[in-house]
DNA sequence: CTGCCCTTCGGGCACGCGCCCGAAAGCGCT
DNA sequence: AGCGCTTTCGGGCGCGTGCCCGAAGGGCAG
C-alpha cells in the first residue's frame, strides 16, 4: 500500500465547500428531498454535474445498514433426488447471499414440490404475506405465478422470472435459457455425428410431455434444424411417460429392433442417465448420446463414455445472477431491464473438468 | 426496507463486550499485533471463534480507504490489429477495475509488442521502478518474466500469471487455459465429424511454430486423441511460418490435391479465419473447420457456414479474475491459491449468441 | 413591536472498522 | 520510596454517507 492518494474521487464534503454549503444540504439534493431552494438547488446540480459525483457505495450501504435489512425471497422447487437439478441454481443463491449478506441482505427460500401444484399455490400466499422487497421465482405453474406477478406489480416489489419465462408479464427481467436454440444446437451436433444411412432418435422422458414447455421447445428447435437440412426422413422419436428404468430399456430395446441403423438419441432433458445405463448393459458404446445438465449421475457416464454430449445452461449461474439483479436492483438502483439469456454450453468427456457450472 | 434488524451479525464491539475489554484490544488481536497479554488473547480468540466472527468488508475498506491507494499493474500485449484477441482480456481488467475502483483501487497498464522482446523488457523494468502493490502478467517472453516473478519474490509482491503458466515458478496463481486438453477436445470434435474414410489436418500459421508453447501444447493434445484411438493414419500436417492469406490459400490447395480425402482442418490459432476464407473462395462448405477464439471476423464465418467450431477460452474472464484475483489477495487477504483453469467452451453458428467472452 | 409559522439550512450522530496516542499498571533498579 | 521502562489497554478520531433535530432568518398577522 502506498501513502500517495491519487485522484482524490471528490464526495459530498468536496461539494459542500465549493457550493459554499453544509453536507446536509447537498445530501438533500441528491436525495432530491424538500428543503432547498431552487437557487442553491441549480448550483448543487452543477457541481455535481461537473465532478461527475458518484457515491462511495461503500459509505452508503454501510450507513444504511442501521437502517434495515433487505428481504428477497426465492420461489424455487426443493430438489428431490428425481430431480437434483435444482440444487445448483440454489448452490449459486447461497453464493450471492454470502457475497452481499454484509450489505445487509437477507434471502429466505420457499421451496415447493414440482409436481404438486397445491403447494405452489400455498407458498404463493406465504410471499405475499411476508411482505418482502424483492422476490425471485421459478414460475414453474401459470397461473398462480401470475397472481403473484400482479400482487408485485401493485405493491412495486421487484420480481425477476428465472428458469422459464412467462411473456407478456411486467417484471424486472427473465433469466434462463433460450430453450428453442438448444434443441437446435443439439440438433447440430447430432447432424454432424450421423455417419451416412444412420438415423437420430428423440427421446422424451417425462411425467407430462404435451404440456411440458420445456421439452416442447426443445423438441421444436431439434426439429427445426433437421428441417432447414433436408433431413427429416432421418429423424425417429419415442416418447415414454414411465420415468424407470425398465419402461425405458424396454421402450428403446424394442425401437432398436425396428430400426437398426440407429446412430444418435437425443435425450431431452436430465433423464438421460437411463439411457446411458441401457446402452451400458446392451455394450453400445457405439450409439452417440446426447442429454442434457452437468449431474454427478450424467457426469459419469460422460467419462466412460457412454454419454457424448450434455447440454448445460449454467444453472448455479442462474440463481446467482438472479439474487445479483434483485440486489443492485434495491440496493443500487441499477437495472439491467435485459433479460439474460443463459450460454448453452457443450460438454464432452474432454471438457467437462473445467466447466463451471 | 423494513424496519425490523434480523440477525445483528456481530460486530468488534459485540466481542469486545463478552470479552469485557474494550474494541481497540479486539483489534489487536484481529490484526495479530502485539500489545495484548496471552490470557487476554485467548478469551478473545474463543468468543471470535464461538461467533463466527466476520469482519464487515464495507467498513473495513472504508476505513482503510484513507490510507492510501492499493496500485495494480498490468503487463500485457497490445491489441493490434493482427491480434485482436487481446482486446478481450483488457475488456474485462477494464469491467473489473470499474467495480473497485471505489475500494480505492488504481489499475496502471503496461503494453508492449508481442513481436518485439525489448518492449516487453522495457516495461518490466517500468514496473519495477513503479513500486506496485500487485502485479498480473502475461508471460509471453519467458527471461524477463522470471526476472520479474524474482523481483516480486524479494519485495514481496504478489503476482498473477495469465495467458500461459511458467511451471516451477513461484506466484499468486496461474489464470488461463490448460492448452493440452482444448486440443485434445478439438481432436475429439475432429473425430465425431469424420466420415469414413476421410482424414483430418492440423494447420499451423504463425510466425514462429517451433518455440510456440501455446501452439505445440494444442497439437499434443490432438495428436493425443488420435493416438488413444488408433487412427494416427487419418492424421496430415500443414504449417507455415508466413501469415498472409496467399501462402495460406496456395498452401492448402497444394494439400488438397495431393490429399481429396480431407474432412476436417484444424487451425490451432486464431488464424483460422484465412483457412475459412479460402474455404468460402474455393466453396468447399463440405470440409469441416475448426478454429479458436471468438473474434468478430471469426464469427463472421461462423454465420456463413464455413467455420464449424470456434474454441474459445473466455479470454475477457480471464482478464476480470487476475484483476479480482490480486485485488481479493491485497485488500481482504483471501487468497484462492488454487490455479484458475479456464473453461473450454464449444461455439458453434447455433450457439454463439448467447456467448459470452 | 411581538409572537408565530414556514422555509432553508447547519450541526451532529450513527454505521463498523483501523489505528494512533496516551494512560494505567506492573516491574526492576537505585 | 522514587524513578524510568515495559507491558497492556482504553478513548477517540476518521473514512463517506444518511438522516434527524433544532437553529437561524424572513414573512405576516395581531
Amino acid at each position: 500500500m502506498k501513502e500517495n492518494k491519487e485522484i482524490p474521487l471528490a464526495g459530498v464534503k468536496e461539494i459542500a465547500r465549493r457550493a459554499d454549503v453544509s453536507r446536509a444540504t447537498v445530501d438533500r439534493v441528491i436525495h432530491n428531498r424538500s428543503g432547498v431552494s431552487e437557487k442553491t438547488k441549480k448550483r448543487i446540480l452543477a457541481i455535481i454535474e461537473e465532478l461527475d459525483y458518484q457515491p462511495n457505495v461503500l459509505a452508503r450501504r454501510l450507513a444504511l445498514a442501521s437502517r434495515g435489512t433487505v428481504r428477497l425471497g426465492v420461489l424455487l422447487p426443493s430438489a428431490s433426488e428425481e430431480t437434483e437439478y435444482w440444487k445448483a441454481p440454489l448452490e449459486g443463491m447461497n453464493r450471492a447471499e454470502a457475497e452481499i449478506r454484509q450489505y445487509g441482505v437477507l434471502v429466505s427460500y420457499y421451496f415447493f414440490d414440482q409436481n404438486v401444484q397445491s403447494t405452489f399455490a400455498a407458498q404463493v400466499n406465504r410471499i405475499i404475506n411476508d411482505k418482502l422487497d424483492g422476490v425471485l421465482i421459478a414460475p414453474v405453474f401459470e397461473k398462480e405465478s401470475i397472481q403473484l406477478l400482479d400482487h408485485c406489480k401493485k405493491k412495486e416489489i421487484p420480481c425477476v422470472l428465472m428458469n422459464s419465462d412467462i411473456p407478456g408479464t411486467e417484471r424486472l427481467c427473465y433469466i434462463g435459457p433460450e430453450l428453442f436454440d438448444s434443441g437446435y444446437l443439439s440438433a447440430q451436433l447430432a447432424h454432424y455425428c450421423l455417419k451416412p444411412g444412420q438415423k437420430a432418435v428423440v427421446v422424451n422422458i417425462a411425467r407430462k410431455i404435451k404440456r411440458n414447455v420445456a421439452i416442447l421447445e426443445k423438441v421444436e428447435g431439434f426439429l427445426a434444424y433437421f428441417r432447414e437440412k433436408d433431413s427429416e426422413d432421418l429423424l425417429l422419436s419415442f416418447h415414454t411417460t414411465d420415468t424407470d428404468y425398465d419402461s425405458v430399456a424396454s421402450g428403446l430395446s424394442a425401437l432398436l429392433e425396428k430400426e437398426p441403423q440407429v446412430g444418435v438419441l437425443y435425450v431431452t432433458n436430465s433423464r438421460v442417465v437411463l439411457v446411458a445405463e441401457w446402452l451400458e448393459n446392451t455394450g453400445r458404446k457405439d450409439i452417440i448420446l446426447i442429454g442434457y445438465d452437468f449431474l454427478s449421475g450424467n457426469i459419469r457416464f460422460l467419462e466412460k463414455g457412454y454419454i457424448d454430449f450434455l447440454i448445460c445452461e449454467k444453472p448455479q449461474e442462474q440463481g446467482y445472477r438472479g439474487i445479483m439483479t434483485l440486489f443492485r436492483h434495491l440496493v443500487f438502483s441499477v437495472t439491467d431491464h435485459e433479460n439474460y439469456l443463459t450460454p448453452i454450453d457443450i460438454v464432452t468427456s474432454a471438457n467437462y473438468k473445467f466447466y463451471r457450472n
